[in-house]
DNA sequence: GCTCAGGCCATAC
DNA sequence: GTATGGCCTGAG
């Protein structure tokens, strides 16, 4: 295994369960984890991570880039301080940083993320990568890689349904569709926080909400603040109690308020949302 | 059984 | 602009 001295706050568990990705699996200690064409195993043991490729390259730059070692989560935070929750939150779930996910794979797994719930979407991409992705083999085990718009080029609507897709089938469809007459998610990169939000919109079965977790999660854009039922509870209770319109507002308002790094905020209180902790006051009072 | 998920879209005012 | 119902399916 490879040795990766960490020289900034992050902790792995935090990072992987906190519902941004879906390809990984825990192999005690440590995870398994896809991505773009490799497999690794990674494992973390305090101030150090340790790697082991199992199938394509897996190199420190890459674990720097897809785990975003690079933000300064001390400034990004120290923003906030002034914040009635999230300087707590902050020092409870050190370490936990936002991912750079491959633009493909993020959109795929978010266009099967509505109104669904993470084990049927973990299922879904499973399934997609089992009957369309590459086999590899590596120690004995096979795994799958996540299909890529090439293979997934001329899948029948029909069999997308089987996959277990339900009505999202069709968005699917209507996407390698695109995706096979040029359009590049990858691209998006280049674009701007509005510019690529519009592009995205355009996308059958993309709206705000997934559109900005795609921005968040994979093109870089740390304004976005994807606003879920768990965030929209949290904001409803603790930050704008008084605001009694749509969610669409709310999440105007949650992006203004956050600003450029907002991304982070919304990703810790959403971890916060969906713990013990927090949904225990859901019920006592408010 | 039945309700509801990490939404989106079409339709109706 | 705002409100509602429908959509696939599995888990609780």
């Amino acid at each position: 295994m490879t040795h990766y001295p960490l020289s900034v706050p992050f902790n792995l568990r935090h990072t992987l369960e906190s519902g941004q990705f879906f390809q990984w699996q825990r192999r005690d200690p440590g995870y398994i984890i896809r991505s773009s064409g490799r497999i690794f195993y990674l494992e973390q043991r305090d101030a150090a991570l340790w790697y082991e490729p199992l199938h394509g390259t897996c190199d420190h730059a890459y674990i720097r880039s897809s785990f975003r070692l690079d933000d300064d989560l001390n400034a990004i935070f120290g923003t906030w301080s002034e914040d009635p929750l999230l300087p707590g939150i902050h020092r409870q779930y050190h370490g936990l940083r936002l991912m750079r996910q491959d633009p493909w794979e993020c959109l795929v797994s978010f266009l099967c993320s509505a109104a669904s719930n993470i084990p049927r979407i973990t299922g879904n991409i499973r399934t997609l990568s089992r009957r369309y992705g590459t086999r590899v083999q590596s120690e004995g085990t096979s795994y799958f890689l996540f299909p890529r718009p090439e293979q997934l080029q001329g899948v029948t609507l029909a069999a997308l349904y089987d996959a277990g897709l339900g009505f999202r089938a069709k968005f699917l469809h209507a996407l390698i569709q695109r995706v096979s007459a040029g359009f590049s998610p990858n691209a998006l990169r280049q674009a701007s926080y509005h510019a690529a939000k519009t592009e995205l919109l355009r996308l059958h079965g993309i709206g705000e909400k997934i559109a900005d977790c795609v921005l968040l999660f994979s093109l870089d854009q740390l304004e976005a603040f994807p606003v879920d039922t768990w965030i929209e509870k949290i904001l409803r209770s603790r930050y704008f109690p008084t605001h009694s319109g749509p969610g669409k507002h709310l999440a105007t308002l949650a992006r203004a308020k956050f600003g450029r790094f907002g991304g982070y905020a919304q990703q810790y209180l959403y971890h916060y949302a969906r713990s013990p902790e927090f949904r225990a006051t859901q019920f006592s009072d408010e």
